[in-house]
DNA sequence: TTAATTTATTTTGCATGCAAATTAATTTAT
DNA sequence: ATAAATTAATTTGCATGCAAAATAAATTAA
């Protein structure tokens, strides 16, 4: 019964959740400070690069799934982060824009990619750059197919 | 206003979101023939490998959530693939045992690592050992503190 | 042009992940 | 020996992740 092949320490999916897990956690103290929870800081980041954007490319450039952007979208309209406005030639499409308060939450921003690395002092930038490269090379299989 | 550091191509956590995310969804349609999630597959896999154990054991060797851990237990009680059994020596604990059915299902998990491995032909046996080993360097980081 | 189809989002129902509070049982301190 | 502290699990409330169904608006087809 010994079937190494599903042990947990042979695992590469098990890995994956523990880190993405422990990394989100590791986000929370200083996201808390902005009041925003990771999805929403993603979505932040991605509309810091580029802003009024419809809904469909922010799912693109996030990855946060659709049916939770929409309520995750509100609550940062509540928060009068950012407004979600029709699009007058696509009646279909919505678009994203940031409010002031939005942007100026970038400036506090900036500090947490440093903070974070700083959690990670055991690792080179060698070999964080290689975990990306292998993590990239592993995303490309679910950027089209599921 | 670049602020190179929160562009998302930059950050390692996003890569490990859609990574964990991506997988996982993956896992799903294999999982559907064994009638279990994901977490419910990590605490088989984990009882699979060392029956009749604490709860807080379980926690340790899965890292799922303990508040949800409880109700996967529950569920998987339900689906009897398992029981949960006060201590006799000591009443705080449970232990979780793995029923006929619960153990059953190894052999019908048996392949989907095989399955998982073949949806990534573009990896090396050696890209994915070294993606391994980085992401443990990494989560060492979790294992005390949060 | 009006129905059928396609596209963009939202809604719904279920299963976690997480922090914080709560409950239950054991151990420690006085 | 009994209160206080500690430990093991569970419960609670909120925020996703996800699939599938439902809406809404634009486009295509007949």
């Amino acid at each position: 019964m010994s079937y190494d092949q599903l042990q947990l320490k042979n695992q590469l999916c098990h890995r994956l959740y523990k880190a993405s897990n422990g990394v989100v956690r590791s986000y929370r103290e200083h996201l808390q400070a902005l009041d925003v929870t990771y999805p929403q800081y993603v979505v932040l980041m991605a509309l810091w690069e580029k802003d009024d954007v419809a809904v469909a490319e922010l799912l693109l450039a996030t990855a946060v799934d659709g049916g939770a952007l929409t309520q995750i979208l509100k609550k940062m309209a509540q928060k009068q982060l950012l407004e979600v406005v029709r699009d007058p030639n696509d009646g279909r499409q919505r678009r994203v824009r940031l409010l002031s308060k939005g942007q100026a939450l970038q400036a506090q921003a900036v500090g947490i990619p440093e903070a974070l690395r700083c959690r990670v002092p055991h690792m080179s930038d060698e070999e964080l750059h290689q975990l990306v490269t292998l993590l990239d090379k592993l995303n490309g299989v679910f950027e089209r197919n599921g």
